[in-house]
RNA sequence: GGGGAUGUGGCGGAAUUGGCAGACGCGCUGGACUUAGGAUCCAGUGGGGCAACCCGUGCAGGUUCGACUCCUGUCAUCCCCA
C-alpha cells in the first residue's frame, strides 16, 4: 500500500467532503486498492448488484441504496479477512437505445457508450469500493461473443426426462423410423428436441408503424406511441425450453436464501398444477365404440390423433359435470370442427380474438365471449355428446388449448353457460357451510369452485374431491383415455425480438439452389465467434414484419460454408439474454479461450449475496436460474443455483406532495391559479385522477412543492392556507411528470457523497420502500459534522487533532460505550440492519462530544466502525489520528462482551402488569435476590402493604410483576 | 377476484422476537453564545391531568401475570398476479 504522500493535503479544518471525497477516490483508482485478485486468498465472498441499464436521465437515487448496501458488505468483509470479489458493469442492450438510433441516426452504441460514462463517473463519485478492472458491458464484442456461445450450447443440449438433465444433442436417441428417413429426418427431429428451437408464435405487430413491438409496448391491443391498433400474427420464433426445467426450478428454491416472499412469487410463476389429460372422442360417431375398445387396449397415446380433443384439467373429479368444451381460437382443429353453417361466424369471432391480449382475453370482470362450432364431442365417463365451443378465455399457450367446461364448479365456464344458456349440472356437493348456498349449488344456479362430496357422479358418489381425483385419473388411464399430467403457467420463453439492438443469433439458414431456406439450420462454429451486429444506412423500420437486420448489407447476411449458401438468422436476442449469466463473467472478464475459466469459477461460485430491485423478482432470476441449470448439466459450472442469499431493496419514493381530488381541483383550479398555484394531473390505478398542488414558476419545467406557510391544519385536516380545499400528504415514484426526481449528483453537490450513502442507509431498512427527505440528508450530514468535530480541531489553522483527543487509556465508562457500540455496529451490520447501526454510531458520538478527554484509541476504533459506511471521511479521520495507510483492510474492531456490560441496570417493577417503580440493580442479580429488591423498594413496599401477592413473576436481567388480588 | 407486504408521535423509523412502547434522526419549544458558510452547545418534546395517576402501536375481540409482537375477525394503503 502506497504511503500518504500520494494525497495533497491542504490545510481544511473544517469538513468539506468536496474536498476530501474526490482525493479517496483518486487514492483508490491509483493504489488499485480494491483491486480483487485471480483466485481468492482466504476465504472468498462474492458480493453482487444487479448491474444497471444505463440510461440516458443517469443515476437514480434508487439505485446508490442497493449499492451502498452491498459496499457496506464488502468493506466490512474485507476487514474482517474475507477475500470479497465486488464488481460493477452495464446491461446496455434494449430498446430506448435503438429507438434514440431511430430518431437521430445515429448507432446505437455511439448513445449507449456516452451513458456508460454517465454512469460510470456517477458510480465512481460516489466511492463504491468496486474493482473496477472487471467491468464489462453486456455489449462489449467480448462479452456477447460468449452469450452467443453459450447459445450454442443451449442450441446443443435436449433435456432427458428420465434422468431431469440437460444432454449433448448427439447423445439423443433416434427412433428407428426416423432413422429410416435417412439424415435429413434426423436434423429435423434434433432441432423439435433441442432447448432452443424455433416456433410459430404470436407477435404485436402494428402496421401503422410498420415494426414489431415488445409487449410492454402495447397497452390495451395499441401501441403504446401513436396509439395505433396492434395485431397479433404468428412468426417463426426462437424459444427456449425453460418448460422442461420448471420441476428443478421450483425445486431448488428449498436450498436458496431468500425470502419466502420472493420464493413464492417464483412459484406462482412457475404455476405447477398437477390434474389430467382427457381424451374427448370427435370422430365419426358410428366408429366410437370400436375407437374406445382399442384405446382400452394400450396407453393414453403420446399425441393425440385426429379423433380426439384432448383437455387438460385440474379437476377430473368434476368430469360428470362437463356439458361442453371449449378450445382456443387458434388451436388447430377449430377449422375441422367448423361446420359450414357456422363458419361465417367463427372465422369473423377468431380474427377478432387475434386482436387482443391474453389479459383481456382472460379478465375474469369481462362478459365472455365465444361461439359454437356445429361440433360435438363424448364425454369419455359418460357417453354424452356435447358441444365444442370456440372461446377466447381458452388460451392455446396452456395445457392443451382446449378444456372440458364444468360450470358448476369454474367460475369462468359458469358465467359461459349463463350468456348462452349451456346446461349446467353440479357434481360437487360443498357440504353445510355458512360460506355458500348448499341448495342454489345443487340447482346449479350458483358456482362452487371449492372441494366436496361428489353426487351425479355414477359409481364415484359419496367420494371427497381428493380420493376422487386420484381414482378417476388411475380409471381413465387403465381405459386409455387419460392420464395423470402437471402442467406449469410457465410457458416455454419466447426468446427472439424483432430488433437491432440486441446481440445476433448464431445460426445460419441453409438455402437451396433457388436462394429459399431448406428449413435446416447450421450453428455458426464457435470459431468464428462473435458475430457482430452489421452497420445500417438507417435504423427506421421497413415496414415489414421482419428484423431490422433483414435489411443488413449482403457481405453480412448470405455466407457460403464448402460450398452451400447460407441466410444469417436476423432476429436478435432479447434484453434478459446478457444479464443471465454476467455474474459468471465478473471472475474471469478478460478470458478469450472461454466463457469463464472453470478453476476460478470453482473458487468463487456462487455468488453470497446479490441485492437488486423486486421487480426483477421474477423474470431476471428465473431467466439466469435456467440458464445456470443448463450450463451445470453441460458440466460448465459447479454449482445448480447461481445465487446463494438474495435480498431485495425497497424502492425510493419522492418527497411526500399534497393531493387534492379531481373534483376539488377543478372547483378551485382558478382560486389557486392567483396564489400561484397549480395542479399535476396524476392517474392512479382504476382511473382514479387527482392532482398534485406545486408551485408555478417562470421556467414551466420546474415546479416546487407547497412551502409549509402555504398550508394550514384545522382539526387534524389539512388545507390550502386561507381557503377550505383538503389536501393529503403522499409520497409517489419519482416520475419527471410529478416533478419529485432528486439527482443523485445534487445531493452530492450539496451534501457530499458519504451523507447521500448514510443517509439512504438511514432511512429505514433496506427492504422498505420509503419516501425521500433532503431534510433528512440535512440530518445525517449534520451527524458527519460531529464525528468531525469530535476529532478535529475545526478552529486551527492546520487540520489536527482536537485538544480533547489524547493519547490517555479509556474511563471505565468510556470502554463500556465503545465496547457497546462495537457490539451493537458489528451485529447490525452483519445482520444488514444498516440504519439501527448508523443509530449506534450516532449514540457513541452524542457521549464522546461532551467528554472532555477523548482517548485516542477510542476514536480510532470508531472510524473504523464508520468506514464501510462513509468511506471518504473515515479515510481522512483515520489519516488524522496518525495512521499512515488506508483503512481498507484493516482488522474490523473487537469487542468484549465484559467490558460492554453495564454495572446497574434499571429494572422495571410492575405490579399486576402496570410499571409502578424501576429499581437500580447488578445485571447479573439472581431471581430471589432481584425480587427481594424489588420488595424493598419503598414505593412498592407502599402499594404493597394492603395487598396480597398470588405470584412474582421474575425475569432476571428483565424485570419484576407482582400479580395481586 | 387471488396472493404477498405494511399499518407505531407532527414526520422517517426503533423495540434483544412475549417483558420499561417511541432508541436514533428530522421537525418543534425554551435557554446559552452573539455569533454566518449549512452555526454550535444545553434542556424539553406521544396525548390528557395541578397532581397521584389515566389513556395510548389502524379497528373489534381473544390467549397470557404481561401483547406493537401470538390467534380470530375487520378496515386501509402499497406491490405482484389474473
Amino acid at each position: 500500500m502506497a504511503p500518504f504522500a500520494s494525497v495533497s493535503c491542504d490545510s481544511m479544518p473544517r469538513y468539506n467532503p468536496a474536498d476530501i471525497e474526490p482525493r479517496w477516490q483518486k487514492h483508490w483508482e491509483e493504489n488499485q486498492t480494491f483491486k480483487t485478485p485471480e483466485m481468492p486468498r482466504g476465504e472468498k465472498l462474492y458480493v453482487l448488484d444487479m448491474f444497471p441499464y444505463p440510461s440516458g436521465d443517469g443515476l437514480h437515487v434508487g439505485h446508490p441504496e442497493g449499492y451502498t448496501a452491498t459496499d457496506i458488505v464488502s468493506r466490512f468483509e474485507r476487514m474482517r479477512g474475507k477475500c470479497v470479489l465486488h464488481p460493477m458493469g452495464f446491461d446496455a442492450f434494449g430498446l430506448p437505445a435503438e429507438e434514440h438510433a431511430i430518431k437521430t441516426n445515429t448507432p446505437p452504441r455511439v448513445s449507449t457508450e456516452k451513458n456508460i460514462a454517465t454512469f460510470r463517473r456517477q458510480l465512481k463519485m460516489l466511492g463504491f469500493s468496486f474493482d473496477w478492472s472487471r467491468e464489462l458491458a453486456t455489449t462489449d464484442l467480448e462479452y456477447f461473443r460468449w452469450t452467443q456461445w453459450i447459445f450454442l450450447v443451449l442450441f446443443d443440449t435436449w433435456f432427458d426426462e428420465q434422468s431431469q438433465k440437460g444432454r449433448p444433442i448427439a447423445e439423443l436417441p433416434i427412433p428407428d423410423d426416423v432413422h429410416e428417413q435417412g439424415s435429413e429426418a434426423v436434423r429435423r427431429y434434433q432441432d423439435e428436441h433441442r432447448l432452443a428451437y424455433q416456433a410459430e408464435a404470436l407477435v404485436n405487430w402494428c402496421p401503422a408503424l410498420g415494426t414489431v413491438l415488445a409487449n410492454e409496448e402495447v397497452v390495451d391491443g395499441k401501441s403504446e406511441r401513436g396509439g395505433h391498433p396492434v395485431q397479433r400474427i404468428p412468426l417463426r420464433q426462437w424459444m427456449l425450453r425453460i418448460t422442461a426445467y420448471a420441476d428443478r426450478l421450483e425445486r431448488d428454491l428449498e436450498s436458496v436464501d431468500w425470502s419466502e416472499g420472493i420464493k413464492l412469487l417464483q412459484r406462482n410463476w412457475i404455476g405447477r398444477s398437477t390434474g389430467a389429460e382427457v381424451d374427448f372422442y370427435i370422430g365419426p360417431k358410428d366408429e366410437f365404440d370400436s375407437w374406445e375398445k382399442q384405446r382400452g387396449k394400450g396407453e393414453l397415446p403420446k399425441k393425440p390423433g385426429d379423433d380426439v380433443l384432448r383437455v387438460y384439467t385440474t379437476r377430473p373429479d368434476t368430469l360428470f359435470g362437463a356439458t361442453y368444451v371449449v378450445i382456443a381460437p387458434e388451436h388447430p382443429f377449430v377449422e375441422r370442427l367448423t361446420t359450414t353453417e357456422h363458419k361465417p361466424a367463427v372465422e369473423t369471432y377468431c380474427q377478432k380474438a387475434a386482436g387482443k391480449s391474453d389479459l383481456e382475453r382472460t379478465e375474469l370482470a369481462k362478459k365472455k365471449t365465444g361461439v359454437f362450432t356445429g361440433s360435438y364431442a363424448v364425454n369419455p365417463v359418460n357417453g354424452k355428446d356435447i358441444p365444442i365451443w370456440v372461446a377466447d378465455y381458452v388460451l392455446i399457450s396452456y395445457g392443451t388449448g382446449a378444456i372440458m367446461a364444468v360450470p358448476a364448479h369454474d367460475e369462468r365456464d359458469f358465467e359461459f353457460a349463463k350468456t348462452f344458456g349451456l346446461p349446467i349440472t353440479a357434481v360437487v356437493d360443498p357440504g353445510k357451510s355458512p360460506d355458500v348456498d348448499r341448495d342454489l349449488v345443487l340447482a346449479g344456479e350458483e358456482c362452487f369452485a371449492g372441494q366436496g362430496v361428489a353426487v351425479h357422479s355414477g359409481s364415484y358418489d359419496g367420494l371427497t374431491t381428493a380420493e376422487f381425483k386420484t381414482t378417476i385419473t388411475d380409471d381413465l388411464a387403465d381405459r386409455g383415455l387419460g392420464r395423470k399430467a402437471v402442467n406449469y403457467k410457465l410457458r416455454d420463453w419466447l426468446f427472439s425480438r424483432q430488433r437491432f439492438w440486441g446481440e445476433p443469433f448464431p445460426i445460419l439458414h441453409e438455402l437451396d439452389e433457388r436462394g429459399e431456406p431448406t428449413g435446416l439450420l447450421r450453428a455458426v462454429d464457435p470459431q468464428d465467434l462473435p458475430v457482430d451486429l452489421p452497420k445500417l444506412e438507417n435504423y427506421k423500420p421497413h415496414g415489414r414484419p421482419e428484423p431490422p437486420l433483414a435489411k443488413a448489407p449482403e457481405e453480412w447476411l448470405y455466407v457460403e460454408i464448402d460450398g452451400r449458401r447460407y441466410r444469417r438468422e436476423t432476429n436478435t436476442m432479447p434484453q434478459w439474454a446478457g444479464s443471465c449469466w454476467y455474474y459468471l463473467r465478473f471472475i474471469d472478464p478478460r478470458n478469450d479461450k472461454g466463457f469463464v475459466d472453470p478453476a476460478k469459477e470453482k473458487a468463487w461460485m456462487p455468488v453470497d449475496l446479490y441485492v437488486g430491485g423486486a421487480e426483477h423478482a421474477v423474470l431476471h432470476l428465473l431467466y439466469a436460474r435456467f440458464w445456470h441449470k443448463v450450463l451445470y448439466d453441460r458440466g460448465y459450472v459447479s454449482t445448480p443455483e447461481p445465487f446463494q442469499k438474495l435480498v431485495n431493496q425497497g424502492m425510493i419514493l419522492g418527497e411526500p406532495q399534497f393531493h387534492v381530488s379531481a373534483e376539488a381541483y377543478e372547483a378551485s383550479q382558478a382560486a389557486l391559479a392567483e396564489k400561484g398555484i397549480q395542479g399535476v394531473r396524476v392517474e392512479g390505478d382504476e382511473g382514479k385522477v387527482s392532482y398534485i398542488l406545486v408551485n408555478k414558476s417562470d421556467d414551466a419545467a420546474e415546479t416546487t412543492d407547497l412551502r409549509e406557510e402555504q398550508i394550514e391544519k384545522r382539526k387534524g385536516v389539512t388545507y390550502v392556507a386561507g381557503t377550505d380545499i383538503p389536501l393529503t400528504a403522499k409520497a409517489d415514484k419519482m416520475s419527471k411528470s410529478r416533478g419529485n426526481v432528486v439527482n443523485p449528483d445534487e445531493v452530492v453537490r450539496e451534501y457530499g457523497a458519504d451523507a447521500l450513502r448514510l443517509y439512504e442507509m438511514f432511512m429505514g431498512p433496506l427492504e422498505a420502500s420509503k419516501p425521500w427527505s433532503m431534510a433528512g440528508v440535512n440530518g445525517v450530514r449534520n451527524f458527519l459534522d460531529r464525528a468531525w468535530r469530535m476529532i478535529v480541531d475545526e478552529r486551527a489553522e492546520e487540520l489536527q487533532l482536537h485538544a480533547a483527543v489524547v493519547d490517555e487509556a479509556p474511563t471505565e465508562e468510556q470502554s463500556r460505550v465503545l465496547h457497546k457500540t462495537i457490539q451493537a455496529v458489528t451485529r447490525d451490520t452483519a445482520g444488514m440492519s444498516f440504519n439501527t447501526a448508523i443509530a449506534r454510531m450516532m449514540e457513541f458520538v452524542n457521549h464522546f462530544t461532551r467528554e472532555q478527554t477523548r482517548p485516542k484509541s477510542c476514536m480510532s476504533e470508531f472510524v473504523l466502525l464508520l468506514s464501510p459506511y462513509a468511506p471518504h471521511i473515515a479515510e481522512e479521520l483515520w489519516r488524522v489520528l496518525g495512521h499512515d495507510k488506508s483503512l481498507a483492510y484493516e482488522p474490523w474492531p473487537q469487542f468484549d462482551e465484559a467490558l460492554a456490560r453495564d454495572e446497574q441496570v434499571e429494572i422495571p417493577v410492575q405490579i399486576k402488569g402496570k410499571l409502578r417503580a424501576k429499581i437500580l440493580v447488578s445485571p447479573d442479580l439472581g431471581k430471589d435476590e432481584l425480587e427481594q429488591a424489588a420488595r424493598s423498594d419503598e414505593r412498592i413496599k407502599e402499594l404493597l402493604a394492603d395487598q396480597q401477592v398470588v405470584k412474582a413473576i421474575v425475569v432476571p436481567g428483565r424485570l419484576v410483576n407482582f400479580v395481586t388480588k
